[in-house]
DNA sequence: GCTCTCTTTGCAAGCGCTTTCGTACTGACT
DNA sequence: AGTCAGTACGAAAGCGCTTGCAAAGAGAGC
């Protein structure tokens, strides 16, 4: 079923059929019709394909995210496909799970799809995939991971002031033993906020951590909390590396009988909607995922000058919710 | 940058080149590396959409939901896209926000793209799609809505006797004023579930119900509830359509200052993990979102006889949590 | 009736790939 | 040396679409 049987059907030539399909050119408002017939009565779905190798050029861009579970990626998707369908852009979406070969193989099918740009909301990494998207010149942005190129524009979140505020704060409130749970230790993001909290863990002599890390879900966040909690004396707060993980760390502590915030302070970090609907309400840090979606529309698709091929860093302000308080007196 | 241009650069015909890439026919082993240098050097990726046009068999299957959000229809997703990996496909996917234009947009998209089988999760329809669908070839699967032909298969979940089983039991609890929060209600399988209510509410003479709708989100269920609670008397249990809405319920009442279950119940469908991260944890009903990722990936990939162009009736569990108690005494 | 300007349509050349068919080459075996 | 099977490669025909160019038709103004 292609153009050419349709021609044949409304007895014109492709070229009309495509002209009619496109809303393109001068057509007759009657040959209009009769074009529309044969196409309905054929069943006629032109062939996306042939289309696009056509020459036409590219109205869709790529996301590569690396958990779509995580509210926190799909609230960017969100935000990157509503503004590219408002521009005319569909999106095409591609999950990682934190693998990097996966990322590669997904940035491979991406530009193989030819796509208009490219994003990837990603904390792993491949030693040779800037390189390799930097001799393409397709627009791409990175979230978390890579570095500005002529073509790649980064975005960042100041993780470090933001883990700091929390560190602090915790300090402030009497916590001394602190749990980091976190996932995937040797990404290097991820592995970096870990690093960050250390450092700010650094700052206060009295301040000590131990760390866990499980799988990016609820469930990881649970077991990685049950490690920490077994050991004594056990932590009066956990940090953890994002909202999720953290729901699984109230879940653990309700398990074990441990009141939260009396006994044991939790934190996560993004504020996703999640976060102000479990119980207790979640202290966590907001990264504005809005801003983040904007700015990646605006350098795939609108190529504004001011955010093309540059760094562009967040900050990430201190949430305080129901999770938090004193540390317990013993 | 196209075969050619690696063709000549490795001083071999375009279908050589082909050849190395797609590790088909014979090639000596210098020409391969002579030619994989080519490839390496020109940054060369193949187009995808020429590869299709060229003729070669589709390899990817398009899945479509309502709601990406929610991760009823995530889950289900992610056991097509495994399942589909594993047996060499490739899934793209697509997102109606229940909008049923939206979904006859997505469905020609996947046509257009010529996709190997094509699921819908969804609860919204267009009179004219399921003709649409069956005047082409292509394996469909349902899920929730249309009705089986002879390439489409359809998937159910017994709602009526999993609701049931929700009313009867909470019925049993002695609670007497019901609510019930659903989405979309002009959506035929979503209305379906109201009905169901209503109906098994009908068998008991003194069982009242009242209904709020919003938004398929933790907001909206949150939103539904508060319209709910607003009736006196009150009721003493909420129905929810699905697991989200029922933690935005619980949040409410929270909120509000009520106890869940001692002064208001409440109820969730699906069984998400969610459900068991919230508090109190809900009650709720399991709907077996791996067996529907197998059936989906049985009739569209395998091409099993056994389920292509049938009608498979999942029954639902209740699933009894901590949401739930006897009905308050006054 | 004739020219001029739009409008409407068709022809045909690609887009970048796969794949069939045919040819040339390579050894191995008579 | 001659035959044959198998290996290695190229030429070229599409796949289904868009689009530039040219041609034909249709009014409008004289």
């Amino acid at each position: 079923m292609n153009l050419e049987q349709v021609a044949r059907r409304a007895a014109v030539s492709t070229a009309t059929v495509s002209r009619v399909l496109n809303n393109a050119g001068h057509v007759k408002s009657s040959t209009r019709t009769r074009v529309m017939k044969a196409i309905e009565e054929l069943n006629y779905h032109p062939n996306l394909h042939a289309r696009s190798l056509a020459g036409v050029k590219s109205r869709s861009i790529g996301v590569i995210v690396s958990n779509i579970e995580n509210p926190f990626f799909l609230d960017i998707y969100k935000t990157v496909e509503s503004g590219a369908r408002s521009a005319g852009y569909e999106v095409i979406m591609a999950n990682t799970d934190y693998r990097s070969e996966q990322l590669v193989a997904s940035v491979r099918l991406m530009i193989g799809r030819r796509v208009a740009g490219l994003a990837a909301i990603v904390s792993e990494m491949d030693p040779n995939l800037i390189d390799e998207l930097n001799r393409n010149s397709i627009p791409v942005v990175f979230y978390d991971v890579g570095t500005p190129r002529n073509n790649i524009t980064n975005i960042r979140v100041n993780y470090r002031r933001g883990m700091g505020r929390v560190i602090d704060y915790l300090y402030g409130l009497g916590h001394r033993r602190l749990g980091f749970v976190g996932h995937h230790a040797s990404l290097g993001p991820i592995n970096e906020r870990m690093k960050v909290v250390l450092d700010a863990v650094g700052r206060y002599a009295s301040l000590q951590v131990n760390t866990a890390a499980d799988t990016d879900t609820l469930d990881g966040g649970r077991r990685a909390t049950r490690l920490l909690l077994a050991s004594t004396p056990r932590p009066t707060a956990i940090v953890c590396v994002n909202d999720i993980m953290a729901v699984g760390a109230l879940r653990e502590l309700r398990d074990s009988g441990l009141r939260v915030p009396e006994d044991v302070s939790v934190t996560g970090f993004d504020n996703v909607t999640l976060a102000q609907f479990c119980y207790p309400e979640l202290t966590t840090v907001h990264i504005p995922r809005d801003g983040i979606g904007q700015i990646i529309c605006d350098s795939l698709i609108s190529h504004k000058e001011t955010v093309v091929g540059r760094e562009i860093v967040f900050d990430a302000e201190l949430v305080v919710r129901d999770s938090t308080g004193p540390a317990p007196l013993t």
